[in-house]
Order: structure tokens, then sequence, then C-alpha cells
DNA sequence: GCCGTTTTCGGCCCGACTGTTTTCAGTCG
């Protein structure tokens, strides 16, 4: 059992005990023994099975839950959580999922009625039973049934990052059979989308179908739900997320590749263009009608070019304009993930993130970048340990100090500060005129009427010292829609006062996506792209940000992280 | 359940809102 599967394990342990309302500190030594192992570098049973070391050596793992993970190794489960599975069935953790229901509430339906499903549930609010029970009443019923409609929606679908792991270790999988086979991810996660329904991997080669019965062979392979000769269909790990492996011919590779992008929009686009010129496209190649030969097809810029376009980047495949930009050549330079110098979000272990100030910048530094800002959160949020007006002040001037020590490095003071409901910060003005940097964001009152919350973030730009508006939208991606407001008037004032929008790298959130970021960019605003890292190993979803960023077609100069730090400290002056 | 110059018990993480109540339990961040 690999770290991973045994950290998932523990959460899930650390979930049913919840539900069991059992004491919340214990519950928490669970979860930070599930953060601990999941951050290790070593495989626990590597450290378990070496008898010159102690496994409660590791600080925050003690006596019962060494002996946890022993049993977990040796049986696959261990007695906390035998007891849990015995009193809930594993359904139930699903109800956990559902927004506005919590383990109190999901314990005491569980006693009453014996219901554990989402279904049952939802059959339970419509038929008006809730409300029998103590301090649940009609509008309980209401939030949860809506609740029930967001987790339904959205479920099936995965965060990019999970996606884009789970297509990693599979085509590090089948390329180590070596047998020189070309493997690529297309589908959404190819075009960078942020949540995505399925995994599509394209093998091109002499040995495909090698390939494709070592694929359904994989450890991590749940069920196998087709496999022939040039396809196969499986889902993976516990949370059931579908991959298809196709096997093509290297002559129509390009074409395959282009089809299976997509988007359907875009490809349906392509193809009409195709006949409006005599031609035939599909996923073996781009075709003369009249005699039904193969003008292209072996690569995707062949096809592009036959159709009269430049290549366009799959990111902009979404039939929004872009076959028209590549047809007239006016299709952006998209900005590039090293183009990046500086991460601009991020938070330590003074507020609710995993490592201390030094460890962030020092892991900041090895990537590569030239500054970074540290902007911890503010006392508003006091559950995540926010600073207030003197630890902040202690903070900058610790900033500065450590700052010193690197020619080529620097660390910018800044906080990300929280919007009240009333559109004022909670961190007074003179502290915030010491920082080099202030991002604004919205923790709270996030349901609030359109009007009240334009109102009151309209009110915040209005504040000199806020440079950044965080996570503007505030969506939890398939847990939470974002909060709603007239977006495009205060992007189009954020411009006007010289504030610039965030795009958060964080994989929960990617926000802004796409349509939003359209309309802000032709507001004129400026964007940054950070990754509100908790942990130094967020700073690799980087990447994520600036795909949202390209499928917004945003360009180098649209971004200013991609300055110098003194330039950048210029597009601070308000 | 973990930790420890406050060390074998007692602290660890808190404030605000909502919906249900008529004083507070549950949820969220």
């Amino acid at each position: 059992m690999d770290n991973k599967k045994i950290a998932d394990t523990l959460e899930e342990t650390a979930d049913l005990m919840e539900i069991a309302g059992i004491d919340g500190f214990r519950i928490r030594s669970y979860r930070n023994a599930a953060q601990i192992v999941a951050s290790l570098s070593e495989p626990i049973v590597t450290i378990l099975q070496d008898s010159d070391r102690n496994i409660t050596d590791i600080k925050g793992i003690g006596k019962s839950i060494a002996s946890a993970l022993k049993d977990l190794i040796e049986r696959g489960s261990f007695s906390r959580r035998d007891e849990m599975l015995e009193k809930y069935p594993p359904t139930a953790l699903e109800l956990l999922k559902i927004s506005g229901l919590g383990p109190k509430t999901i314990a005491t339906i569980h006693h009453h009625f014996r219901i554990s499903t989402i279904d049952g549930l939802e059959q339970l609010c419509r038929d008006g039973k809730l409300r029998e029970l103590p301090r649940m009443g009609e509008k309980l019923e209401h939030r949860i049934l809506r609740g029930i409609e967001i987790y339904k929606r959205n479920a099936g679908r995965f965060l990019i990052n999970f996606a884009h792991q789970t297509a990693i270790e599979l085509v590090n999988y089948l390329n180590e059979n070596n047998d020189s086979n070309d493997i690529t991810a297309a589908g959404s996660l190819r075009r960078g989308k942020e949540t995505i329904g399925d995994v599509d991997l394209l093998v091109t080669g002499p040995k495909t179908t090698n390939a494709i019965d070592r694929f359904v062979e994989h450890p991590s392979v749940n069920e196998i739900l087709v496999h022939g000769d040039t396809k196969a269909s499986v889902t993976v790990g516990r949370e059931g997320l579908q991959v298809d492996v196709r096997a093509l011919e290297t002559d129509s590779y390009g074409a395959a590749l282009q089809y299976f992008t997509g988007s359907k929009e875009h490809n349906v686009a392509l193809r009409e263009r195709a006949v409006r010129m005599g031609l035939r496209l599909n996923e073996y190649g781009l075709y003369r009608n009249d005699d039904g030969t193969k003008i292209a097809g072996q690569c995707e810029t062949s096809i592009y070019e036959a159709l009269g376009l430049s290549w366009i980047p799959p990111e902009l495949r979404e039939n929004t304009g872009e076959i028209e930009a590549a047809a007239e050549g006016t299709l952006p330079e998209l900005i590039r993930a090293d183009e990046i110098v500086a991460d601009l979000h991020m938070h330590t272990t003074e507020s609710d993130g995993y490592f201390s100030m030094n460890e962030m910048a020092e892991a900041a530094r090895k990537k590569g970048y030239q500054y970074i800002a540290i902007t911890d959160h503010s006392k508003a949020l006091a559950m995540a340990n926010g600073l207030d007006e003197s630890r902040l002040l202690k903070q900058i001037k610790q900033i500065r100090e450590a700052s010193e020590r690197w020619e080529d490095f620097t660390i910018l003071s800044g906080c990300e500060v929280d919007i009240l409901q009333n559109g004022k910060l909670d961190i007074d003005n003179e502290v915030l005129a010491q920082l080099d940097l202030v991002i604004a964001s919205v923790h709270s009152h996030m349901d609030i009427e359109s009007e009240k919350m334009t109102d009151r973030l309209l009110h915040v730009l209005e504040n000199p010292y806020v440079n950044i508006l965080g996570h503007p939208t505030g969506r939890l991606l398939l847990r939470r829609d974002p909060y709603v407001y007239d977006f495009e008037r205060v992007v189009a004032e954020a411009s006007k006062c010289n504030v610039h929008i965030e795009i958060n790298a964080s994989p929960e959130r990617l926000d802004l996506g796409f349509p939003h970021l359209r309309v802000a960019k032709s507001s004129g605003v400026k964007f940054t792209i950070s990754t509100d890292a908790h942990h130094t190993k967020h700073f690799d979803n980087m990447q994520y940000g600036v795909l949202s960023a390209r499928r917004g077609w945003l360009t180098v100069n649209d971004v200013l992280n991609t300055l110098s730090l003194e330039k950048f400290l210029k597009t601070l002056v308000r």
C-alpha cells in the first residue's frame, strides 16, 4: 500500500469519525497524520520494515497511529476504521460532500431513518420528512436539495490536477515497456479545462496492441469497461476516473489527436470549414471530396494548414473565435509557463500554511523565481490563524531581514487581507501602507445579493492600498458556484484604479475561468497568476494557472509576474 | 490522538452566520 492510499484511508476514517461524533482533536490527529504520510518522500512501508528506525520519531505520529499504519499495511485496515465502518456504510462519506450538510446532520438522519445514500436523502427531503427531526426544518430541506443538485451536476468530473497526475502515471507506465510507441493525452486535459470528465490517451507506434494489453493490467485499474485491439476503456482508483486508450496508425495520428482533443464545437466548426473547401475531415485524416485523396493527417499542423489556418493551441479550441483568428493570422502569442518569474500569493505557518517563510522562499528560489510575496491571511480569518496588525508589522520586519540574504531573490511583504461584508478591509490603512503588496479577498458572506456584492467590491477598489483582487469569483470547482455580482463593472473599475486581477492557480479554484478572463482582458485590466500555496509542493500548480490564462487568450503582456521586480513594483503604483 | 523547559495531564482552533429556536447546535472557512 503506497503513501497516498494510506493517507486517503486515514482521511476517510477521519470523515467517518466526524459522523460518529468523536472528539475533534482526535480526528485532527488522523487528518494531520494523513497529511504527513502524503508528503513523505519515502514509502511508509520502508520505514516500518527498518528495525533501526521508529516511525513514532516522525512528529505527529504517535503510538496509536503507528499501530494503525502497521495494521493498514499488514491487513488493509485497522481497528478504528473497522469500528467506524460497522457503524456507518462508506456511502455516508459521499453525503459529506454535499454543501450545507455536515457530520452531525448525517448522523442524525442515519440514526432516525437508516438512510446514508444521496438518493435516499433526496427522497427524504422531497417528502418533507427531514423536518420531523429536532432542529430541522423546511429551509434545511431546500438547502440540502440545492446541495444535492450541485453535487449531481458535478458528479463524475475531476479536478485537472488529479486527471493530469493520473495521465502522467499511466503514460510513464506504458513508456516503461520501451516498445517505442508514442503516447499523448488528448481531450479536455490537453485543452487545459479546469475539470475533466475522462482522460483520453492516444498510442501510436509499432506495438500498440501490447500497449493496450499492458494498460488494462495497471494496478490501479478498477474495472475494465472495454478491451479490444485498438481501444480500451477502464476506470482507475477508488475515485473511478474513466481512462480511454486508443491505438492509432502513425499516418493518421495528427488527425486523431485533433479529433480527440476537441472540443466538439471546435471540431464541428472545423469540419464545416473543410466541407466549404471541398474537403472532408475525420479522425483518420483530411480528404479531398472529389477523388478521396488524403491530403493531411500525420500531424495536426498539416491539417490546420490545409484548411488555411495556422495551428491553433489546444487551450483555445472552444469555437469562440479561434478559427477566425487563425484564418486571419491574428491568434495571440499565448503566455508560457517559463515566462513566469514570481509567485505572489502564498501562506506560511504564521497563518494556515505548512512551511515557514524561509522554507517557502528557498523552494520558490529553487524553482527559479526572482521574487515572491508572502501573503498570509489577516485576522478576520480566525480559523486560519490570520494576522492582526501587530503580528503583521512583526512579519514585515522579518521578511525585510530575510530578503537581505540574497542578491538574486527578493521576498515581498504582502498580506491576503479579508474583505469584510461592508467592503472595508480588516487591517488598518497605516499598516497596509507598509506592505509591498496587498491582495484583497472575500472569504465570508459570499451569498449576499448581486448588488450588495458589487458595491462591496467597488468599495474595496477605492482603498488606495489594494493592489490585487484575490480569487475574484470565489468559486470552488465541483463544490461551490462563483458568487454573483456585476463582474464587468468591477473589472472595468479595477482597470481604472490600477488594481490587478488574480488568476488563482490552485486546481480547486482556477479562478478566474475562461469566460470571465475574456471579459476581464477586454477591460484592459492586468493579471497576476499565483498559486495560493499552503505547501511548497503547491508551487507546481502554477502550470494550471498558466493553462487557465492561455484559455483566456492572455499573452505575456497581460500577466505582471512575468516582469522583473523593478518593473513589477512600478505597476503597483496607484 | 499527539505533544511536552507549562512534561504524563491538559491544551490543542475560533468567530460569525443560519435556521431553528427562545438559547444554541450545526456548518463554514
